[in-house]
DNA sequence: CGATGAATTGACCGATGTCAAGTGGCGTGG
DNA sequence: CCACGCCACTTGACATCGGTCAATTCATCG
């Protein structure tokens, strides 16, 4: 257990290619917190105080505009974390994270984490480099909101959560995590009605097969077309 | 000369509340370039190679989709930077950065710019500090684009160009730089024809003055009303 | 077996993108 | 100095995607 969990640290892209001695010290400079099912980890609004990576179970990042519209910024498995926001003075957190299982969790500090950026200044480092993927990613997603229609970024999302949550099973990709309607369009950006109508047509079609709050992906080609061509004219007739 | 520059320097968050001594090497490791206007400074799918800081003039980054549909991130004025992709290694750049004006800027590979990380860490840490704000604003425009309605989302693309290139006149408030509906469409999220109602719309109503090109905010109280509220029911008769 | 919450489905509608036609101002070149 | 033409902008008509609401069905759990 304290072997694996070394393993997670060193796999995490914050903290990758440090030397055994360096991480070490890293990982006793964190304390570990469990969370229930279904706890608030972080609260949007509070202030941001610390550096987390999730060690086991899921978690989703969500953020509510002031109109109540919730959003969900991403799925959070083990291995990934999550505020370094916390290495701003006197920020707030602009997110809330919530555990969607029991999860368990390394915590620092942000002025630790800062002590730690200051003596193996490869952390700093690693953390701009994460900093700038998520940012390639949010821009991205901001891209396809503005121009590809609900069909295809709800593909997207799927794909994604493949690539994160997916377990092979025989029947097909299962999205190992409940996951209702409702999350995937706060994670699409649509609605749960849309999103309904999308999977709908899909299982018809053998995309997919849908259950209560699950999905199974069946033909993953299928699902990749559909994401990228504007739309998919699927009887194989005439040219 | 050499004096603003430093100052610019100092100014610019990734460098900020550094000693004299380390600025001046940091300063050194970077070259000077030109740019003339309208030219590309740096190309989206260009091998990241570098970080900038725009000395003066004024530039504009921006990306485009598969589909050509073109989008504004965001307009950069002197002492603000670009380019902290160039820390990942074998990453492209996901942007074009367009110089608007004439513009002068220090440049530094991005290899330099690790090795002043690793050196200075106090670099690292503000790096980081200057993307997780970058990412909240990422995140705070897709909320935008997903609830707020269009002429909302003009109003705060025109506050925020307000802050960033406004210019006090006795007409009222400039933004200093050529600004086509489409400029402004692409940086909003929507399309030059309902830029162009809007700002017609609220010209009437004494918010604005527009010309060719070219904005003036006559009541900026006003215009920070349509971007909060809903909608402006803009009759002052019966409650 | 009933209740609760998820999912489906249909009808409706509205904001906004698209397209086409027209206007006007600025600069260039004769 | 004037006229022409380009290009930014305006404006109207129209289409449509997808959000909203309401009614119903379904499935899972106690």
């Amino acid at each position: 257990m304290s072997d694996s969990l070394a393993d997670l640290l060193a796999d995490n892209r914050v903290f990758q290619s440090l030397p055994e001695q360096v991480l070490q010290n890293v990982r006793a400079a964190a304390i570990v917190r469990r969370y229930p099912a279904d706890t608030l980890i972080v609260r949007q609004g509070d202030p941001a105080e610390t550096f987390q990576i999730i060690i086991c179970g899921r978690a989703k990042m969500l953020q509510v505009a002031p109109d109540g519209q919730q959003i969900v910024l991403r799925y959070i498995e083990p291995g990934r974390g999550f505020g370094l926001t916390s290495v701003l003075e006197e920020s707030d957190y602009t997110w809330s994270v919530q555990a969607i299982e029991g999860c368990l969790a390394l915590v620092w500090h942000g002025e630790t984490l800062i002590q730690l950026m200051e003596r193996y200044p490869r952390i700093g480092v690693n953390a701009v480099r994460v900093m700038v993927l998520r940012t390639q990613e949010d821009q991205q997603r901001y891209l396809e909101l503005l121009t590809k229609p609900v069909e295809q970024r709800v593909a997207r999302s799927l794909l994604r959560l493949t690539m994160n949550l997916g377990r092979e099973t025989d029947d097909g990709i299962l999205i190992d995590v409940r996951l209702s309607r409702e999350d995937l369009a706060e994670y699409s950006g649509t609605t749960l009605y849309s999103v309904s109508r999308v999977l709908r047509q899909w299982s018809v079609r053998g995309v997919v097969q849908t259950g209560r709050e699950q999905v199974v992906i069946r033909d993953l080609d299928q699902l990749r077309k559909i994401a990228e061509s504007p739309d998919s004219i699927c009887d194989p007739g005439s040219p």
